[in-house]
DNA sequence: AATGAATGAGCTTTCATTCAT
DNA sequence: AATGAATGAAAGCTCATTCAT
């Protein structure tokens, strides 16, 4: 059934070798910046086999945003069990920086390229964060519906959270910067959408 | 008595236009892609003309941001007089985004740049957002010590409100998405962030 | 047993082909005015393929100068066994001047761009007539020391006789200019050293 | 009679002014190295007054290279008059190298545009050398009918006084090389010529 | 299937020369 | 007469892509 022959196993293998290799170089340099010849050479294969396995350059790259957007969205099918709101929103957000901070360098490149072309940026806010958007949007409407949330303009609160959300990865880009754990991170960052700055009348200070 | 001499002016003028025109053809292709002939060609001036004015394509791009950073801190010390929380914040944010606004062209250009070469996005983080940064750290320290805020990490605090602030940057990048005009947005996210997502007890719940 | 591949051997002969190309046409038009479009035609080569065997413009001539040097050198080591002066001054002589004749092409470009490269001329000073030159000081000193030669400032004497070396070289620049077979000039030119002008008291007038 | 008008005795001036910046500059980076800016700035005049009094930037080189000719003619009118062969034979040469030290910089210029343009070496050899060359072959022609030189191949000869006189144009090249004083280097070199390297019979060793 | 030598279009930059002021 | 801003041709070099082996 699965039917995998050895053939197409190792090309398989050949592709993700190539793939990997590129993703270095590309978080290395850019994309513009990086060459097929050091991809063949981190992908320890000549520069021609390159082009057996991807049509060019570009399909190289996109060939990896797909990948991680198939990974993201695999994430958005396992909602997390709405618990209280705090949870919720805490593993709504933990899992996306976990998940971002094992593809760091891809990450990198994909922002990169993303302000330069209409189609990838279309892409990748359309079929990788569009998930994260509508589950946000969901729930802000569930709970407004149920008057647990004040009435607030619905997009603008779920761009709000998306945006603090990307401005922490474009934050996170330096390696040296310091980065705090996912989970601590989601869990302050849900407090604060939550509650917001101020003190709640009835609420201790500290 | 300032004595601009007219060949002053004019060089001034040619320099003006000349970075103009390629911030334009930045925004449009990215750094990499544009050509010194493009550039040549929209500047309505000979390629070589280009080099009487700047010593690189490099230079360039360092030119139009340092311009886009004076203005930044130029509006930074301008910082508005605090009246309520939410004036002050709104009136921080709307500045921003009105100057993100009109310079949307450049904002893209250096955005994509910034994602490639460390030493621009250090110093637009520690030249342009840190005055951002210091400013809102500043309020949250004040309020939180009236104890009219809560008691937040004002690093993820800040870094939130700085993050949502780049991320609607990211999200505007598109001349076709719908966006709100400065004021709106402002004063939407300075309420948001003020009193957070949950009905406040006592609240009317629209 | 020597193992040169199918591929160094094809390497080799492009990397030769190439050099030979450049070397006409830096005869002929000298090394700056010669553009590696004219040597990659005239090496019936495309453009990028030069640099796939050399680094740069610049080193190819280096690399011409450097082959050059080495030859010299090998032939510096077989100096003549000494049977008499003048047999020893002509050979010496006949041997450069015939390794010149049969490279007049780099010798030319060499000349042209030692003028101008000061780290060249040093070089080629150095490495290449400095083994001519310390021969003919021993000889010098010699035969001075036997009492067989006047006791001339050996610098100047041996700075004489370099001098004229090169001073032939450069009269034979031309193609059109009549120029002697080397064996009938070396042994010209060691008989005016070792004797001088003036005829020799007992000495036949003609 | 001269007749020269004050504008004309300006233009003179100014003429002379821009050669003469223009044989430093040459002499520092070489003919093709150089650029009219540089050129300008060293004349402290603008770059395009250089093309009111020179066709193009060859012209100039061509008109340094003219006035030295003359300057090199001149001297070859006052030929020394005809003492003790030693003597005219050292005069010859030491005025010669006199020459040649006080327009170094120039003849570094003229000897490196000599080795591309036929033109200019024919010139040089033609117009500069040849009334050094014809001088000493007219001395040899003499004295060789008089029986008081041996019946050498008087071209060679004349070639070998010439070329070590290059040569020794070429070795003082360098700034750094040490450089004999013009009147010794004339007086050793004439007694090498005349006498060569062998001991004559009833001759000292010392 | 894998190779890597060869390709050549296209890039940024320089600089002698022109010409309106 | 003097200027220097503007010009644009032409240079060296890079690199994604092809294809014969």
């Amino acid at each position: 059934m699965t039917g995998k022959s050895k053939k197409e196993e190792l090309a398989q293998k050949r592709s993700a070798q190539i793939l990997e290799a590129a993703a270095r170089v590309f978080a290395l340099k850019g994309y513009h910046a990086a060459t097929t010849k050091e991809i063949a050479a981190e992908a320890n294969v000549a520069e021609g086999t390159i082009y057996n396995y991807f049509r060019s350059k570009r399909e190289l790259l996109l060939s990896m945003i797909s990948d991680f957007a198939d990974e993201s969205l695999q994430l958005a099918m396992t909602r997390p069990s709405s618990k209280s709101d705090k949870e919720f929103l805490t593993t709504l957000l933990k899992d996306r920086f976990t998940l971002i901070d094992q593809n760091m360098n891809l990450v990198r490149v994909i922002l990169r390229e993303m302000m330069l072309d209409d189609n990838l940026r279309y892409f990748f806010f359309e079929q990788v964060l569009s998930k994260l958007s509508s589950q946000l949007g969901d729930l802000l409407k569930t709970r407004m519906e149920e008057g647990v949330f004040r009435n607030l303009d619905a997009v603008i609160a779920v761009h709000a959270m998306m945006g603090s959300f990307l401005g922490f990865i474009l934050l996170g880009l330096d390696r040296k910067r310091h980065r705090l754990p996912p989970e601590e991170l989601a869990s302050q960052l849900a407090d604060f959408f939550l509650n917001g700055l101020r003190l709640r009348s009835g609420e201790e200070p500290t």
